[in-house]
DNA sequence: TAATTTTTTTAGATTAGTCTAAATTTTTTA
DNA sequence: TAAAAAATTTAGACTAATCTAAAAAAATTA
């Protein structure tokens, strides 16, 4: 049985791997983890005592096998329960996250297992990000960030690159939601700017930071 | 903010103290919390510098009226939870105990406000405990344990005054569920054993120990 | 490549919550 | 009511997780 803090540091070592071969480095995770530096050192021989990372001291980090598979299950019930705070308790999507950052160490399989069906086995979380399965699996879409498609193109809204309660908010009053068609009328020269037509009925334009931050299919 | 270790002393002391004036003692606590005197008598000095209970050494400990308030309010959690794992989740009562125990800690108001009324507001946990409101008011109702009803009365078993899952389990093989109607036939002379009629259909033999243990009006 | 800067680790403390063993207080018993 | 027993508290230690400051290693720069 693993602490709520070394599950957190395995999940934070999995998000930081994303897109790299690299270890992640110590003060990542300390920015990540809000703690100092000294205090991930301290924490990753511990980890590595444990055979959940791959730890050489100045080297940096990588998840074992194991780890990975942990740090999945982890990731897995706290998108389950993003799911259960906004579908039957009509959280918004903004509001989830940090519920679910609580609820994810609770220690039950049988509770995650029925809660999966209860939900209806799905495969997305709020945020548009896919469900790991009990095994640790967790299929890896690629999506392309609506600020790259080309004029012309029609795409669909599929997920979202940052999570903070202030830009879903942002979406929420702009009308974006997973799931709308965006046809990409014209990018700004000036300042990157997309103006889309949204479902085919009205028309927005998005700033390039939040074009950034929109993943589409 | 208070540590789950803070919220399950408080909680504790809670139980301990029903049905006495006297403060509760040392060991007690020790015994409930598998710790041991000396970890009780440090804990206590904290609480009491916290002001949630009334401590003077060698004289047992009382709540304060917000430290009633808080265990009332982790009690709210641990039932509303409970409703939820048994009704939603179809766990069975003899389940929900232990995992509620965990989910009791998450610290949201707005989560456990909504959950009340996802779950439609119930009064009763599914052990027929009332569900302490928002403010950590709890009606007291007192019933009668069926060890003390006299032949030929008819009642409804409303609760359990005893939780554990090997005793539930065992109701669950009698088909003693809560709300069943229970008529006594005739109380034996030999072992104090009840033979009840259940929902005027079937008759049983419900030992004395089981008979002490199970609540009704 | 040698000096400087940055990153990381080690050293030494701190806090919450726990323990055992010893001391103290209260309660019970004779 | 004094001795014995039981209950409780104190003393001193331990672990997990954290910190600051200092030392060491790696990376960058001139
Ligand atoms: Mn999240
Ligand atoms: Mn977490
Ligand atoms: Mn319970
Ligand atoms: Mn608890």
């Amino acid at each position: 049985m693993y602490s709520f803090t070394e599950e957190n540091y395995l999940k934070t070592i999995f998000y930081l791997s994303i897109g790299t071969q690299e270890g992640v480095s110590t003060n990542a995770l300390a920015d990540s983890t809000n703690t100092r530096a000294a205090s991930v050192s301290d924490m990753l021989k511990r980890l590595a005592e444990k055979g959940l990372i791959n730890y050489q001291k100045y080297r940096g980090v990588t998840l074992t096998e194991e780890g990975e598979r942990l740090a999945l299950l982890v990731i897995r019930k706290h998108r389950l329960w993003e799911v259960f705070l906004a579908e039957k308790l009509q959280f918004g999507w903004d509001e989830v996250h940090v519920i679910a950052e609580e609820l994810e160490h609770i220690r039950s399989e049988r509770l995650i297992e029925k809660l999966d069906a209860f939900l209806g086995y799905p495969k997305f979380d709020p945020h548009g990000d896919p469900i790991p399965n009990a095994a640790g699996e967790m299929p890896r879409f690629i999506y392309r960030k609506l600020s790259e498609i080309v004029e012309g193109t029609t795409v669909i809204m599929t997920g979202v690159s940052e999570h903070s309660p202030a830009f879903l908010q942002h979406l929420d009053k702009a009308g974006l939601t997973l799931g709308c068609q965006l046809k990409v009328n014209e990018i700004s020269d000036f300042d990157k700017s997309v103006s889309v037509l949204i479902d085919n009925v009205r028309t927005l334009f998005v700033s390039h930071e939040v074009a950034k931050n929109l993943l589409v299919k």
